[in-house]
DNA sequence: ACCTGAACACCGTTCAAGT
DNA sequence: ACCTGAACACCGTTCAAGT
């Protein structure tokens, strides 16, 4: 990659996140170029899709899925309390920006989605919080990992698209939680 | 209203939903005014923004919802079966249209939303088929009734943006039943 | 090889001119 | 009183012309 097409690129992205901080993941992308300084062409070859460019954005997010994964794993208490602090990393991860609780679960499902190979990190970090509760028989049989991200991811998304409080959020992953552990 | 006023508004509420029923509920405003045959300034002075065509497509829909929940109340089976029947209703209720299940969850709590009216009477609908599991017992302390609205909404809503079929969103509703129903 | 920016198609919205 | 349709602002997308 050429000097100056690697810097249109970074300036791109760097200003990408910031708009998607503000405005959600359907912020304009003319808007991005035209604060990156660069002409819309310039970033419709970089990043054909807006998918292409969000993906971009989530770079560094893929290691703080891990992390936190690695965390809830070395948690004490509770197989509940284990499972809810979970729950309630995840819907922090996906709800770092507007629109970002449907875009990354239904990206899941979907394998023409450039960022579904991000969204799989964060099944796969899910499928290992889960599967260390089953080790403890603390699951109901017939739990399936997917069926969690759907669950989370849903309450995720209606919490985003009617800007629910937190406070609001936590019995709804109660209701989720108790339905998937042993009674 | 005047003759041809009148006519132009049922000719563009029929137009739209048809429009609705094939593209959902963000098809262009446009093409239902092309194809209802008035200008475009005639859709915006009837239905100023989409949300108020859309209530009035919806204008036979709150009978439907009544009558739904008369069925449910009066179903035979384990409340565990009632609960997961009505559920399986209301999803259908609200997935009718593309954008439904998002559009109605989240007008529920928009005190501006011209369709939050006719939203309620879902909710409504839900708080007396919740009402009659609680007079059983059936219910944990502690469900409020907008809490399931958000809950069974948010797995509507990722099935609409998935293409979930129905065979997969039970599993979902069940698991949302057990976390509900007494253990 | 890469960038620019004019040009296009589409959308929602407004409003002056008509009947 | 109501309707029309031109006009506008905005958006995503393409591509011929430049360096």
């Amino acid at each position: 990659m050429r000097a100056d097409a690697k810097r249109n690129y970074d300036k791109i992205v760097e200003v990408a996140r910031e708009m998607f901080r503000e405005k959600g993941y359907d912020a304009s992308l003319d808007e991005i170029a035209k604060r990156a300084g660069v002409g819309p062409g310039t970033l419709y070859r970089h990043f054909p899709t807006r998918e292409n460019l969000i993906d971009a954005v989530l770079q560094s997010w893929v290691d703080r899925v891990n992390d936190t994964a690695d965390k809830a794993l070395a948690r004490e208490g509770t197989d509940r309390d284990v499972l809810l602090a979970w729950f309630e990393e995840y819907v922090a991860l996906i709800s770092q920006h507007r629109g970002g609780p449907a875009k990354i679960t239904s990206a899941m499902d979907d394998p023409a989605s450039p960022i579904r190979p991000k969204c799989q990190v964060l099944a796969g970090a899910n499928d290992r919080v889960l599967d260390q509760l089953r080790g403890r028989g603390a699951l109901r049989p017939g739990v399936e990992s997917v069926q969690v991200c759907r669950l989370v991811g849903g309450i995720a998304t209606v919490a985003d698209q009617s800007g629910l409080e937190q406070s609001a959020v936590r019995p709804l992953l109660e209701v989720v939680a108790d339905g998937l552990l042993h009674p």
